[in-house]
DNA sequence: CGCTTATTTCGACATTTCTGGAATTACGGT
DNA sequence: ACCGTAATTCCAGAAATGTCGAAATAAGCG
């Protein structure tokens, strides 16, 4: 529960969700962290910090490659943080008697 | 990409997304207020706060039934929050000439 | 109307977050 | 060893967030 609050929070940053979706749609291969800023125009200290806090919470992982560094996004990660509500959705709901035209199913 | 953010600070506290979760177990019926809150056992201006900022972002609905108000989880705007992710991975990967052992696909 | 239950708003404080300039470390090439 | 590029850490200030008691508002009931 900490875990995927602590993601949550961290992609609930627009700079940071803006390097994230980078990352992801960069897929397996990643992006060395200058190609990261090219996109954003934001400083390097900023982004610095911004894809710490991505790394601390296993969102991101990073390999050096001589003089850059690669990001990667950890699917593994992300898939783990958004199961935890469309498998539990409605888990707790008690069957009604009658359905109405509201009643169509929530997931 | 704004609306997804705020949906996403929203759930990145751990008090708000366990309030979050109760109420996508709930499914369609939904759950008052005063229900949500004997499951957590925190002050009820607190979880008033948490709440407020549930229906900022759109994540929950309200609805009075007489004294009660019944607090329900927005299915679709929980979808719109997450499809950013699954829809757009590795959308700008380069395709490999070569397949290691590592490229398992990544979606 | 007055009472009770349900829920929100107000106010205040401590804590965390976000940002970016300047200095620092890391690595490879010459 | 020195230089240039890559990236991080240090520092500091402004802004936002999380918490919750006390007071206020909303709704039904006798």
């Amino acid at each position: 529960m900490d875990q995927v609050a602590s993601c949550l929070a961290a992609l609930g940053n627009v700079t940071r969700l803006r390097i994230y979706r980078i990352l992801v749609r960069a897929g397996r291969p990643g992006l060395p962290v200058a190609s990261v800023q090219s996109q954003l125009s934001i400083p390097a200290s900023t982004l610095s910090h911004h894809l710490r806090k991505l790394l601390e919470v296993g969102l991101v992982t990073q390999e050096r490659e001589g003089t850059r560094l690669i990001c990667r996004a950890d699917y593994a990660r992300m898939q783990s943080t958004f199961a935890l509500f469309l498998e539990e959705c409605c888990a707790d709901e008690q069957v009604a008697q009658s359905h109405s035209a509201n009643d169509a199913p929530c997931c």
